[in-house]
DNA sequence: TGTACATCAGTGAACGCGCGTTCACTGATGTAC
DNA sequence: TGTACATCAGTGAACGCGCGTTCACTGATGTAC
């Protein structure tokens, strides 16, 4: 579409920046990025960043929700062409994983509301757009399994653990060290977890608790 | 045990460095964190907390120590005096979501193994520690209720669960919004997830699945 | 009890560095006529 | 097809700032005799 672009005008600069800030991300960490090292990596003047992005926060943004982006679509191919809504909603968990791990300098930012324009409207979109995948198989399993299921109680908690897996990846690694047994790996913890949490929203039977009804 | 240790001589400067840098972590967060700051917040010369800690590293490394030392208590607390072990679970994943709300600058740091010393014993230690507690509680319930419960998987489920949540919260909130309904409160959320949660572990009855032995 | 000395705790001036931002600029592209 | 002009994309020099680190220093404390 854009022309490969050499000379003055670059063509396509704000794609090969945002690229250079994954990189500079998944090397340096969030700290050690700066608009000049960006510059820097995608062979540009270090004002340049600023002129496209504004600033930092603008950046990381934009990496953000590209994060997300790609997060709604490799859950809607992980999950595509497969029939059972349980088998789908564990292919979407190893979806995100794999997505978590293969770009984890996206999600160093996806989240860290911090660092990025958290009221960004595209970035609200996206984002949404990547629960809803998970929120309609989690749908799907609650029509066909049981239906008493509350379903966004259940998305949430599988977004919750896979994220939870993924950031505490490292903790783990340390015990499984320790304990000296096989070391685990993600894909094993993966599919341990979505077992557990499959087998807790198959006998949910308790839209409202007993006790303690409000509050 | 320190006498108050006015002048010169400070007497505890080190603690108070720490409480200044978690000060620091909370208005600022961990951009904006620097070890000129955390002097100035602490009323000493600048280059005082090199002098204690060595580098940005050592100190942020402090913080995260104090934090599971923080989170250890607070989750014996949270269990102590609970007999039946799934009451106590529950009680301690609600315990584990109090202190990530209340100890928030410490959270940020705890799991940021970029920025904190990964490989220092005392952090380990203390580490270990608060999972401990956690995972002789799931033992308590496997025992009592579920003896094929695979105790690890089950503890470190939680374990994710719980973190997700906290650092996900955010984002809940953002979709609580967009629903209109009742916003789900932080309590209402570790309620109803530990409730699916556990129904998971009581209905775990597959220590080895049927379906892909290995790897 | 007193004195000398070593060690510890903290200071403050100085340094060099990388950063974000600004700004006048220039080269390339698009549009009107 | 050509010309004039506006707009867009990117440059590079300059700025001021806050940072971490170093280092000679000084005030306070502890210990030996």
């Amino acid at each position: 579409m854009t022309p490969p672009a050499t000379g003055y005008h670059h063509g396509d600069l704000p794609n090969v920046l945002r690229a250079a800030a994954v990189d500079v991300i998944s090397s340096e960490g969030l700290n050690g990025f700066s608009l000049r090292e960006v510059a820097r990596r995608a062979g540009v003047s270090h004002a340049a960043p600023g002129y496209h992005f504004g600033d930092v926060r603008g950046l990381l943004t934009a990496v953000a929700i590209e994060g997300f982006e790609t997060l709604h679509d490799e859950l809607v191919r992980a999950g595509s062409g497969i029939d059972d809504p349980i088998e789908r909603l564990v292919a979407i968990g190893r979806g995100y994983v794999r997505v978590a791990t293969e770009h984890r300098a996206h999600l160093e930012v996806m989240f860290r509301e911090d660092v990025i324009a958290a009221d960004d409207l595209r970035l609200a979109e996206v984002g949404l757009a990547a629960y809803g995948v998970l929120e309609a198989t989690v749908a799907a399993v609650a029509e066909r399994y049981n239906p008493t299921l509350r379903i966004q109680d259940a998305a949430r908690l599988c977004w919750s653990a896979m994220q939870g897996l993924v950031e505490l990846q490292g903790k783990f690694a340390v015990l499984d060290g320790l304990a000296a047994e096989a070391s685990s790996s993600l894909d094993d913890h993966v599919e341990r977890f979505t077992t557990l949490i499959v087998n807790g929203l198959l006998h949910d039977t308790s839209p409202t608790r007993s006790p303690r009804r409000r509050r």
